[in-house]
DNA sequence: CTTGACTCTATACTTAGGTACAAGGTTGAT
DNA sequence: ATCAACCTTGTACCTAAGTATAGAGTCAAG
């Protein structure tokens, strides 16, 4: 299977394909005669692979390392398991962090009691309207 | 005031007030005689709505827009209320997202009933374990 | 009047994850 | 045998928000 294939299977890019090759994403291709890569079907569960991870919130830096453990053998379902609650935590994280953001802005819409048509509000008095804008 | 003070001041780097007002995020600053960049008070305070605004998640490209808005005065209460609860949704929306990722791995993590020291299982089983990973 | 700290512009580099050429070679159907 | 559609590598470009560097000019204290 040529690498256009895999690609319209897998629903990336081409250059995405020969991209996850570069960076270790995906094993090397054997090559044609002319120098064409031949994949198999493994290229393409491999790529859905790293695009489910990514929809999860992993970096093409974090599934590398998925796969490479996988790769060298070099792990266990303990290994696996402290990698998805890493990821976990890192997510809740971003959540509160979010969650702040939203609470600062809702005081900031809520505490505002300029008059609606009042031009020279300026938007700081959003999130401060005690604060002067001068 | 130099513009080593201002970026001190205001807690930026000083590449990082130059890049500001090339962006348009800070008026230009009057030149001495020699070239030199000469601020008031004024451009601290710029600088730390730009440094507030960023951190409730809004780009710099945002920011920009309210600052013009609030520049050419073609604002009311209600423009900026609008941006801010525009604001408030892509949160939440990004909030939803991280909600389901989450979950999304957290399933996976209480579905997996490998052993716990089989190296063999691989790291999508977390995600999936009625999936076959040959 | 020299020295070190500061400033100037312009350009390049960074991270992350791609996307878009250019210039050439291959395949396969007609 | 020709033609489109595909493939190759290499390079450059993109967003976002800076950071770093080079080479030159300026300021101020001793």
């Amino acid at each position: 299977m040529r690498i256009g294939s895999v690609a319209a299977q897998a629903e990336v890019n081409v250059q995405t394909v020969r991209l996850y090759e570069r960076l270790g994403l995906l094993k090397k291709a054997v090559r044609s005669a002319s120098g064409y890569r031949d994949y198999t079907e493994d290229a393409v569960m491999s790529i859905r692979f790293v695009k489910q991870a990514k929809g999860l919130g992993f970096t093409l830096t974090e599934i590398k390392s998925l796969l490479d453990m996988r790769e060298n053998g070099a792990h266990t379902i303990a290994d696996m398991r402290a990698i998805a609650k890493a990821r976990l935590h890192a997510i809740d994280e971003k959540i509160h962090q979010l969650q702040s953001m939203r609470e600062a802005i809702q005081h900031g819409l809520s505490r505002c009691d300029c008059p609606e048509q009042f031009p020279a509000c300026v938007f700081i008095k959003l999130f401060d309207c005690s604060q002067s804008t001068k």
